[in-house]
DNA sequence: CCGTATCCTGATAGATACTG
DNA sequence: CAGTATCTATCAGGATACGG
């Protein structure tokens, strides 16, 4: 039902140690986390992310200054016929990686969050079967927390924690 | 590379439709994150909580009653010797499916924002294979954006939108 | 030890207004 | 249309203090 962990039980955990803190960090807000989904539904013009994110336009530019200085997002120019140039937004490949962080949320959401029919429905393109996210190992797939050990990546030595900070 | 869209071309798409934006709400904030991933580490007692995530005391307060009322978290009374009667919290199954969204977000972090070495690894229990998040349909695994298509679910008239709110 | 109420500060979002 | 600066309101988070 839990990792087994002889990690909870050791000492002390720090925040500042975990990737989830990080990623938090570095993507920073919720209207981020729009932006990033809506580069994925092909979003690509400042105006369209305004309106089809429902966010105020500084917190689209404030959101995508701070991806792009997250390497998320790249500005990629195009020119429109009779108008100046102007900046696109686009998803990098670690911004594409992504997916299935925003995947994940959403099948969570769709299936504990919403009380009607789900809003999406992702496919893939050929068969036309629904996308899941899932955690595998290698040829075993579809584990569960209780599956799951964590462990730290083989510090020096393990016995009394004496090389750790 | 992207998601093939019908839908970024098509109208007005609001935000409070999307699971990411519901997740987010109901999740609330990034401690609430740390806190479940404390949860699955096998955090159960309050001060645990505070100690290993670096969060106040009331923000954990604050976290675990979100959680609560979003079912992702219960409590779950406990008794030490010559202790009175505490609350232990918990994973409800609801949150346990939180696990890919959490292990996507490590996973990520640990690729793109890590310095070092990843700070904890996931491992299958028995085999001690790595674990990694996946998204894939049926048989088909490791699809990325380029794969997927974003579709509604068949709403009553796709033609223009009439039924919809 | 467990947990919450209160108060205060800093981050974040919206409204507005302005530039190209 | 495509952005950004500014200003303000709101909210998340820490410190402190207090009750079980």
């Amino acid at each position: 039902m839990k990792f087994e962990n002889r990690l909870a039980d050791r000492g002390r955990w720090r925040a500042d140690r975990c990737s989830i803190a990080s990623v938090l960090e570095a993507l920073g807000t919720r209207t981020t986390f729009l932006v990033v989904r809506e580069c994925f539904y092909g979003t690509t013009r400042f105006d369209d992310f305004v309106d089809r994110t429902g966010v105020s336009a500084p917190a689209v530019s404030r959101a995508m200054r701070m991806l792009e200085s997250a390497g998320v997002v790249v500005r990629v120019p195009y020119q429109d016929e009779g108008s100046r140039v102007r900046d696109g937004y686009q998803l990098t490949s670690a911004g594409e990686d992504l997916l299935p962080v925003l995947l994940a949320m959403i099948q969570w959401g769709d299936t504990y969050l919403q009380e009607a029919t789900p809003p999406l429905v992702f496919v893939e393109r050929n068969s036309g079967r629904p996308v899941k996210v899932r955690v595998s190992a290698d040829g075993l797939d579809d584990l569960g927390p209780a599956d799951i050990e964590v462990r730290r990546p083989v510090p020096r030595d393990l016995g009394q924690q004496t090389t750790r900070s």
